[in-house]
DNA sequence: CGCTGTGTTGACAGGTCTCAATATAAGTGG
DNA sequence: CCACTTATATTGAGACCTGTCAACACAGCG
């Protein structure tokens, strides 16, 4: 397995640092909430969302992970964790103690600063989901989300094109762009209109990644070379 | 100084891998987005926002940074920096090149570590902040902020009571928490009216903590231990 | 084949925004 | 120290976006 841009003997520690890989079927709860967290789990198949519950009963869907995403790193400083990971599809991951996760700081630096790093592009992430949710109408906050994860896949699957697929209901859409499923609904409904999107369950198709980009009223992200010697 | 959890004589190599302190004014900024960056700060001594500018005008305030804290992290990763950082008050940081940073990683692994956790720990800020501005209404999102702050705060002077000095505007406020400032100031003026703050330039009261932090339906985050091992 | 989750649509209510005006405080230059 | 300018705060009226409530259609699944 490719993991980030570490080498081949680097991956071979990695993996051989990491428990079993472990195995989640649709709707499985990874971890939970409120409760105590020992490890960090890199996603290594399958979709999984990450999610905050509010005592109202509100949800908000705080990422949508794709292979290659940390997950649960938010557990390395808390007591309780603060966010539910759930599987969308059957998943697929590797267990990383947090002991494990430091002892890679005073062993393996580079796996070490490799796993900041993917983290730290999570987190871009995350400000760009809340510059959309704070600052931009409903219909840009799901042209942001819908362009980020297209960017995503696009990283590991170039030929990809428009096309894309998307293992969540609306209902998980509105509770990560901060919105009811209702309204999300409407924006759907709102952007076919426009043939900036076309709309099935479980996908969708972007006609002109160009001006929806323009449109969502956030930058591309590019990163930059890794791991500075 | 004083450096997260490091002995002394982790915190002497760290001033030592340190530049000088720099020192800034009100409404400096210390780093622009869109430009590139070589290197991220510790922030000594001021206030500090964290923003993001869109196309329409608009501005997201991604973070109120305190004393501690870790600045321009996002900048390890892009070719471009996503943030701008501005000095609300006189500010003092501490630079650290990217490439320090990386030669933490190889040479000095728990201050690598240290300053890795401090990191996460601004991460839970800010998906708490997403969760409030997603999911919750608009004296909520403001009673969550200066919860967080009033927290941060009494970390380090835990005998500060109920007194939230803020060198803030409600501009600034109603930046970071996704609403005009004309909204903001009338939730001000309703949470005032309910008795639960006081408000003057510069400054908020909470009158009541415990009820306060039940109406803004997110947690007390507690930290846990750090640095295992 | 019924059940449950998901998607879709309509009417209406409500929170927040926009526009406009004024008040107050802070900063600047004489 | 005052006069002027600018930034910040405050308030009102109306519009608009999004939420709420209700009903129904459709799909997947046991």
């Amino acid at each position: 397995m490719q993991i980030f841009n570490l080498d081949e003997a680097e991956c071979t520690r990695f993996e051989h640092a990491c428990g079993p890989r472990l195995l989640f079927g649709r709707h499985d709860i990874i971890h939970e909430e409120g409760k105590q967290s020992d490890s960090i789990y890199l996603l290594a198949g399958g979709w999984v969302t990450s999610s905050m519950l509010l005592p109202d009963g509100e949800r908000q869907i705080v990422s949508i992970h794709l292979p290659g995403d940390l997950l649960g790193m938010s557990g390395t400083v808390l007591a309780l964790a603060a966010e539910t990971l759930t599987a969308v599809t059957a998943v697929e991951v590797f267990r990383i103690s947090h002991i494990d996760l430091f002892s890679f700081y005073r062993e393996h630096s580079r796996l070490a600063a490799a796993l900041f790093l993917q983290d730290q592009k999570q987190s871009v992430a995350l400000i760009d989901r809340l510059a959309a949710v704070g600052r931009t109408s409903s219909a840009r906050r799901l042209t942001s989300l819908l362009l980020n994860i297209h960017d995503r896949i696009a990283l590991t699957q170039p030929d990809n094109g428009a096309i894309l697929e998307l293992p969540v209901t609306q209902v998980d859409l509105a509770d990560a762009l901060g919105m009811t499923p209702i309204h999300m609904n409407r924006v759907i409904k709102e952007l076919k209109a426009a043939n900036l999107i076309d709309y099935s369950r479980g996908g969708f198709r972007l006609n002109d990644v160009q001006k929806l980009r323009t449109f969502s009223l956030l930058p591309n992200r590019n990163w930059a070379e890794h791991l500075p010697t």
